[in-house]
DNA sequence: CGTAAAATTGATCTGTCTCAACGTGGGTGG
DNA sequence: CCACCCACGTTGAGACAGATCAATTTTACG
């Protein structure tokens, strides 16, 4: 039995068994928080880090006019800011997207993780694929359309959840609103729930109630030329013991 | 007189003696390249590091339809991507902006800059920050028109550039093109330029032959609402002798 | 059940795109 | 040293994706 963290990590580095009594004992005992609450804000200057065990959040800025944007999913296994121990302060905010379980990493252990080359090797990846990702989401929002933006989002977030083994085939939960959504994009709201229509017509995706379908990955993958090399993924997946991990509440 | 590579890390941790006998190695013995020179292309494995001395260069990805992202600006000082070796494959090219003087820095020199706290620290600063830029692109993408896009972006290339003793006031040296600056903002050449013209109209900014002109930056801030807390570069700036670096041709 | 949040619909307006043409300046070869 | 050329900048007109405003319906939860 491996926690999603252990699972996560090990997609990119094997781990020895002492690295993963450090990994699982780091995500025990996660504090519980209602979606929408914020986890972190712009300006603190954090004692530690989060780590995403169950449910998700996201990272976002909110202008003076009230537009928001919304430039990161966290999703079970993500640590929030590896590094934030770095830089003076948060520069964004974090907010439980769901319902979650969140754990909370000292520096300490922060530090402890690091010493170790696999582990640390591990977290680098993660962050440098975090990296990739926001400069795919930059082409994403600069030079694609609405409906390609949004199926483009949903294969990326498919991709990340199965490599996890938290999909069963092309479906799994994701409890995000549609102003969200459209938060994402740099789209109205209005617009956000068009756009997702005309999916569902063309039967590529369906998003309903905190759950997301996708009838035909390779078909949606088609439709917004999706090309996973960013995500750095493909030929890894989870294939531990699978022990169950909820998105929704 | 201390090289352009050295005065930037000690913008973010202070060196050594020691340390600086080091980055000043680093640069020296650049190679020159024209502008538009691919200096790194998708898909690549490169066995060394780019460090830029003098100009600019420019990370994008283009898609099938032929359509450009361009997701960061090189300045001088900027390792290209300090942690490439990590990841198996480069996922966006790398191209350089104006002529330019660039430094490959070897995997073993890197190692031996990151054995040394202070410059591991700075380098890291560094690309905390460009992760951060990143971000707020994706805010300037998705949440601002054309008009303030532009003066978002010049400036924020007028802060980086001050902190390196690269402005004279409010005017420095950015060879770019229109079909660059619309492939920056997400938008067409032709808007570019009508947007480019009512800055030029609203004596907010002028962009000629290479050179970037602002009457008065705190107007520009004011008019694009520009923050620069994520560039955690305030009330830093270059001190030391300054080396005069070019970023024209 | 009632209520608030989320989704949906319609109508109108606007920023930006596309296409197509024309101007301009600086570098190159004859 | 001039003429040409080509990349870059500029202009105009028409089309369209997506914004905005203003209801109305549906859903989830206390």
């Amino acid at each position: 039995m491996t926690s999603i963290f252990t699972r996560k990590l090990e997609l990119f580095a094997p781990l020895s068994d002492s690295d993963r009594k450090l990994t699982e004992s780091v995500g025990r005992n996660p504090r519980f928080f209602d979606a929408g609450t914020v986890l972190i804000h712009e300006g603190d200057n954090p004692e530690h880090v989060w780590l995403v065990m169950e449910g998700a959040a996201f990272r976002s800025k909110t202008l003076e006019d009230g537009s928001r944007t919304i430039f990161a999913f966290l999703l079970p296994g993500d640590l929030c800011d590896s590094h934030v121990f770095i830089l003076d302060t948060m520069d964004h905010t974090i907010t439980a997207l769901s319902d979650c379980a969140v754990a909370s990493v000292t520096r300490a252990q922060m530090i402890e993780m690091m010493d170790r080359p696999a582990i640390a090797r591990a977290i680098w990846f993660a962050t440098l694929i975090d990296e990739a990702t926001l400069r795919e989401w930059l082409v994403n929002v600069g030079r694609r359309n609405a409906e390609e933006r949004a199926a483009h989002l949903l294969c990326e977030l498919h991709l990340r959840l199965a490599s996890l083994g938290l999909t069963s085939d092309g479906e799994f939960e994701f409890p995000i609103t549609q102003a969200e959504l459209a938060d994402t994009f740099g789209i109205s709201a209005v617009h956000a729930n068009r756009v997702l229509q005309s999916l569902r017509r063309a039967n590529l995706v369906d998003i309903k109630s905190g759950s997301v379908k996708i009838p035909d990955v390779r078909k949606l993958r088609e439709f917004c030329k999706f090309n996973p090399n960013y995500l750095h993924l493909e030929r890894r997946s989870a294939t531990s013991s699978i022990e169950r991990t909820h998105l929704g509440r």
